[in-house]
DNA sequence: TTGATCGGTTCATTATTTGAACCGTTGGTT
DNA sequence: AACCAACGGTTCAAATAATGAACCGATCAA
């Protein structure tokens, strides 16, 4: 691995729940040596991508990555555009929609909304990262990756067969569900997204309070689902897979 | 310059103007070597910073710089709590408020909020660049800057003796000020921000369009930008230096 | 056909990264 | 107060990774 690939690891260690370290732990935890940690940070520091905080001078990710977001969102207004379906997802459903995208092998939560209808709901965290192993939204992704793609994630999961069920699931009646493997009591569906190529990109999931869950809702959700899974795939200027697209009950 | 500083300045190429770019038309903006350009493009892409598009195979921002941001957004809300004041601020004097961050010795635009009054109004764009030598903000920003940084800047300047005039002006009064400098009719007036630490990170400002200006409405928009401009830096734990807490009416 | 440019690759040369040991500070314990 | 451990940061010879001229096949225009 290049010295690029280090310095950009060391951007994948900052969390929500740890989102600032110092020089020595984040040496830790990338493996690294903390003289050439502290060189790889310092480079990242002058263009903006970390800084420095407080009296431990702890590091965090720094102002720079706000530009690149604003700019790469103007070109391609993936979160932007989705946002008012998501919303209206929500709204339809009564549950908290989410999405999710597919970047450098993880799945990457992007944006979700909730439902004002209840006062309970699922809750989510912008930023995180979705397990496929347990999740509908890593299923329906899988379902519709190139097997060549889709075999090596599922290599790294502890359950690939579980999975692998749940994907064929996913290819037959064109979505994917989970219950309470993600959390308990949370009952996930979701559809694959694709982009102009026709390749799969990121998942549009609802995820409800298992307990409400009643086979009206159910429908009202998969059909839901469908409809903003085809309206944000067109959005994008995205091809549904023929077979999908029968699923769905939209034109090719 | 190291290896992760040379692929982290080809982030920066990537403008609103020119989102994407071929492999050669990067290399060349780069003044890297082809090969090397591409190595580093396919690391940066091995992580999600950069991905390609279309047939032809360009390169473009990736979806992992929204994650960046949300979780900077999140550690530090720099922009989404300063929304709301900046929203405030356009409506009190009914001209465009925007803000900007000091990043790596580069004035960059982090947000802005249109007023609803006028049907003519200053137009921006988010993830720019500003000019230290014809903004408001850049004078700001200068002044209140620790004077071996500020000198370093204004050495690469065209008329630095204009800008230290603004900046004298700024220190004096609180506010910096231009009038058609940055865009014809554009008259901009600005205020310094503050860190925990005392040191100025940024500047917020209003851009007026120039043939409404009044005294009137020139008294509201240097009131409430000191408002506003310690409201900000205040929301984000910074210290006012004691001068300017003065100029501004504010408990130092 | 020719020639120019594109994205991408190769591999000997070269320059950069690397890491053990070091420094001065800080903060808690004895 | 003395001690110790851990912190952030620096040094420099040794080792490794970055570099770039030349090259490939493809595309496009003349």
């Amino acid at each position: 691995m290049g010295t690029v690939g280090k310095a950009l690891d060391l951007l994948d260690l900052f969390t929500h729940q740890q989102p600032q370290m110092g020089l020595s732990a984040l040496a830790r935890a990338a493996g690294l040596n903390k003289a050439t940690c502290h060189r790889l940070l310092t480079e990242m520091e002058s263009r903006g991508l970390v800084e420095q905080a407080g009296p431990a001078r702890e590091y965090r990710l720094g102002p720079a990555v706000l530009r690149l977001a604003a700019l790469r969102e103007s070109a391609v207004p993936t979160r932007d555009a989705a946002m008012p379906v998501l919303r209206r997802l929500a709204d339809a459903t009564g549950e908290t929609a989410h999405l999710s995208h597919l970047v450098a092998g993880r799945l990457q939560t992007l944006a979700f909304a909730y439902s004002a209808h209840h006062g309970i709901k699922v809750t989510m965290e912008d930023a995180d990262f979705l397990p496929f192993h347990a999740t509908a939204s890593g299923a329906a992704v899988l379902a519709f990756l190139p097997e060549a793609e889709a075999a090596r994630i599922l290599a790294t999961l502890p359950a690939p067969a579980v999975v692998r069920e749940r994907m064929d699931h996913c290819r037959q009646h064109g979505w994917a569900e989970t219950v309470s493997t993600f959390e308990k009591d949370v009952h996930g569906t979701a559809v694959p997204l694709f982009d102009t190529a026709g390749t799969c990109t990121g998942a549009l999931a609802v995820a409800a309070a298992a307990p409400r869950m009643t086979p009206a809702l159910h429908a009202t959700i998969t059909a839901e689902l469908a409809r903003a899974g085809a309206e944000i795939t067109a959005l994008r200027g995205g091809q549904v897979p023929a077979p999908l697209a029968r699923l769905w009950q939209i034109p090719a």
